[in-house]
DNA sequence: ACTGCGGGCTGAGACGGTTCAACCGCTAGG
DNA sequence: CCTAGCGGTTGAACCGTCTCAGCCCGCAGT
């Protein structure tokens, strides 16, 4: 016999088994505790209706739920696209289901999210927030849901969180530049408000104290694009040329592709006469018609890290020991092709 | 008073309000059976022990699942990126939570998916599947779970299903190239195998009809990425001036970039020499050496349009009515830009 | 005064699992 | 012979919400 909405439930199994449910549960759930052959005409049962554990049930009785939730500024945005992938490979290996949420960048957007999860009793949320809104997840942490922020500043002290060293990355790309002998600098990108963009830039002066003699040319930009690349392009070829910069470290990779192909159209050879390095190794820096030398930021594996820590904060949770809160930043690393290599 | 796992329940929403638990389950369903004066003072006591409802013990009493789950081949795909914002927008829309995996082209991880979802009970499934699998989706269907297929052909007539039609994207690139006044034009791209691929050469040749006097060189490639590219761009270097084709549709938008490199690296001007269409309009394409020509793929609307044949047949489902499975095909656009334009 | 009626509310089952105290039959030990 | 212990199993309570039959009460109709 199956329930009104036609689904087999556990009752069903224990029937044709001959047993009671109580002994079902434990099959799936303490197989030592039951007689092997019970468990094989259990099993049997269970194969022969076709029988699926209803989770939600499970999950009301015992009370831990296994799904976790994420928030993501955007997901057809590639860096977060891998950082998903990196954290859900994780969690799915762990057992667990994971519901994702765009927030557009939206606040209100946002917060419809949280509830969701909430509403889900979820067992603990993966949050890379725009800004702002970490009273909500210190709303979610305080009923219990461990929340750790993702690609954000570690500032909060009371969330674990995961992040790049933006500076480290800055400082990468800029000694690099230098080492290839390069003293004239530029570094290109903007707006300066930009957590990312002030501490790259931070990065570039960091390793210009090593080269006292260098000097650094800063030029803004309103976005990270290449059409604001190709603006940069102009500002560059409007130089003298004994004054132009010789290499620029370009705060991400549309920028450096769109100042590419504003060089290279006004005749100016890469990296011959200018080097450029971008940020990101977008899957194209690769491919560009010079192939472009770019910092990579590990993007898999800080979504995977963000779910370890989370499952960490989860397992010391349930345990009951105690758990002191960790504010990871990853190392990026320099990635050298064509665009910034002196040929020999 | 709370709940030993330090959550609020209903029931003290209700001792606070000092009415039933029945009362409060009506103000959140059917706020009309309950005096407005009652009403006011439970929503005043849920606010104020800022109760949030469990939809899992919802779920597990009303028997109607508030989720809908997502298979995809790889979240990190701009293509599937897009899709998934698409659909998630719509299904969000509706009241719908949306669980995301990630099948990275394994059968594998698309059976333990949907093993998943079935045991979360989701409402339906939207399957980007590769290939083969359709018997499991068959098999959820068959519990009452609807599916709609993604990007599939919609073959399997007893499913909805959303996809591309790559027949007509194939004309509309090779009927623009012919209108530019091409004669001797190449398609390049492979392996043939790939439904999409077969289908875009094949509106290829249809467009071909229309000009006799035309003739079409395909150039099969193993994979569609930039190295193949640039090989096929040797390939046409390889023949004499006056036999080369004058015009290539690439089938992919990397193709056509790897391609736009060798030539450019050989001297060979574009759009002069030889124009190039790509496919998918990546947004690379617009940012090229030389804006690509592309043909673009609707694809949030793909993926929103796949949501919403899943909301009609669970609707459907819900008011016993009758459902009609529909394959539905979108139409791709072309996207004229510098690479294959004539200068006038 | 009695009946009928309907708005407003209550309270007791479900829903499908998990968990745990209790029980059963049986063997080993005293 | 009695008791203790043990592997194996049972059955009922419970998780938090929805649902629905039924109750109470005040009012209109006769």
């Amino acid at each position: 016999m199956v329930g009104r909405r036609g689904s087999v439930s556990m009752k069903d199994v224990a029937a044709l088994a001959g047993v009671s449910v109580g002994t079902v549960s434990n099959v799936l759930n303490s197989p030592d505790l039951v007689a092997e052959q019970t468990r094989l005409r259990v099993e049997a049962a269970i194969e022969k209706l076709g029988w699926v554990r209803n989770e939600t049930a499970r999950q009301l009785r015992a009370g831990d739920s296994r799904s976790i939730g994420m928030v993501v500024m955007d997901i057809a945005n590639p860096f977060f696209a891998d950082v998903v992938r990196g954290a859900e490979e994780f969690l799915y290996q762990k057992g667990y289901s994971v519901y994702i949420g765009n927030s557009d960048q939206r606040l209100d957007r946002e917060a419809t999210l949280l509830d969701h999860f909430q509403q889900h009793r979820v067992r603990g949320v993966l949050f890379a927030s725009i800004g702002a809104s970490v009273e909500r997840a210190a709303r979610l942490r305080q009923r219990g849901i461990p929340v750790v922020l993702v690609d954000r500043a570690a500032g909060a002290a009371d969330f674990c969180s995961v992040g790049m060293d933006d500076i480290e990355g800055g400082r990468l790309a800029t000694a690099h530049l230098l080492s290839q002998g390069h003293r004239r600098l530029a570094v290109i990108g903007g707006p300066g408000d930009l957590t990312q963009v002030r501490d790259r830039r931070r990065g570039a002066n960091f390793a210009l104290q090593a080269a006292p003699e260098a000097s650094l040319l800063v030029i803004s930009t309103e976005l990270l694009d290449v059409a604001w690349g190709r603006r940069a392009a102009d500002d560059l070829l409007l130089l003298p040329e004994r004054e132009r910069p010789t290499a620029v470290f370009a705060l991400n990779d549309l920028l450096a592709i769109g100042l590419l192909q504003g060089l290279t159209l006004a005749g100016v050879r890469v990296p011959e006469e200018i080097a450029i390095v971008g940020y990101d190794d977008i899957s194209f820096a690769a491919a560009a018609a010079v192939p472009l030398s770019s910092v990579r930021q590990p993007r898999a594996e800080l979504g995977a890290l963000a779910a370890e820590l989370l499952f960490e904060e989860i397992r010391t949770a349930e345990s009951s020991e105690h758990h002191e809160h960790r504010g990871v930043r990853m190392t990026p690393e320099l990635v050298v092709r064509q665009s910034s290599l002196i040929k020999s």
